[in-house]
DNA sequence: AGCGAAAACCGAGTACGCTAGGTTTTCGGA
DNA sequence: TCCGAAAACCTAGCGTACTCGGTTTTCGCT
């Protein structure tokens, strides 16, 4: 998966100390964006708090934009390793639930959201090097929503004629939609009800009895 | 509403050839944003295009951010216009319809999805200009929305026992979540087609008929 | 008409993101 | 063990967003 942490024939690959330094260097990141905010925080200061020139940390990270992809990118594997925890037989209502909870995670991670909302924008940009995971992102995140629904259906628990792919797009829509309606509103939203109010709706006319959560 | 541009007893305002600059930096902003995105154009660039000097232009917008807050605020009011020209005795299919009608304008301006992405990663910082525009927004799209689903509400075209700010609320963040995902597919996803099954599904539960768009 | 205050604009300087090239350090293999 | 190639790191310099004075232009008011 990672080419950088181990030696391929022929290469040569990271030394030890490359790969604690960038370690180091995504924490201290990680722990400034949250705390004064990415645009506010100067690349200096990281490197700084790590011990070395801009210079430096600029040669394992090329540039701001793919530092701050880097700490997303660990974001992104907690969150797809915590969604791949719901069995594959989940019924449909365990899939709604399951949205309502993630959003209820999302909120106690401090920072994670706005971090979310900016790599977004910063992605919109085809030329930039978030486009790429969050295309592949966005890609599986919707076919593992999509396949669950469509196990469900099999199994008789969401209605048969559901289009899977449509719903999945749908909830990631509302679930990113809300976030930025919430970080905009100052938190005033209440976001897990909101996302609620959405996967109830959505209960009534995907699940066979046609009651909402 | 704009104090800018008519004299207030005691202070000054603006003079002809400041609104005149203005305007025609809004203009030049607007073209070179769309054209080789808000990154990658620098100020100096505008400045020249309008005959000026980079500080000149610094004096009319405190920041970058500043100057696309203001190409954005002409957007806003577009839409705001084209909004309030949905009769207040719509029933609730033309509300549902006016969704899709809104996101295939939207598609018909080029570079305004991504403009309006950047502007929400933007916003999301409380400290910055943006998020006072965005927060006042969505404020009003959403009781816009709500106020209307009501209104119809009352007539009887929409059910009875519709939350209708929870409603409004799903509306635009799914507006919003599909556009985020429509620009990161680089416009392979059917965003028109995705907004439509939305509101198709919507009206399921809506409509008094139970039936779909 | 023309005074004067505020707007409009310029120019120099700063901080930061980033590039280019050179120097030092690591560490697999002879 | 120690050679040397690649990684790790630094220094110098450029472009850009932004600040801070100072200078010029506008235009309401007498």
């Amino acid at each position: 998966m990672n080419p950088m942490t181990s030696s391929t024939q022929g290469r040569r690959g990271s030394y030890a100390v490359g790969i604690a330094r960038r370690q180091k260097i995504v924490e201290a990141a990680a722990r400034r964006f949250a705390l004064e905010g990415y645009q506010r925080t100067a690349l200096t200061r990281v490197a700084e708090d790590v011990g070395i020139t801009e210079g430096g940390l600029l040669h394992h990270f090329r540039s701001k934009k793919h530092l701050l992809l880097a700490v997303m990118e660990h974001r992104f594997t907690a969150e797809a390793a915590w969604w791949s925890r719901l069995p594959d037989d989940a019924d449909g209502r365990d899939i709604l639930r399951a949205m309502v909870a993630a959003t209820e995670r999302h909120l106690r991670e401090p920072g994670l959201i706005e971090l979310f909302v900016l790599t977004s924008a910063e992605a919109a940009d085809p030329a930039s090097a978030a486009h790429a995971l969050f295309a592949e992102r966005y890609q599986s995140a919707v076919d593992e929503l999509a396949r669950k629904l469509a196990a469900a259906m099999d199994l008789g628990t969401v209605r048969a004629d559901t289009d899977c792919p449509a719903v999945a797009r749908e909830c990631i829509a509302v679930s990113d939609g809300l976030q930025l309606q919430w970080v905009i509103s100052g938190g005033t939203l209440d976001l897990a009800e909101a996302v609620r109010l959405h996967a109830d709706r959505l209960a009534r006319t995907l699940l066979p009895d046609g009651n909402g959560l």
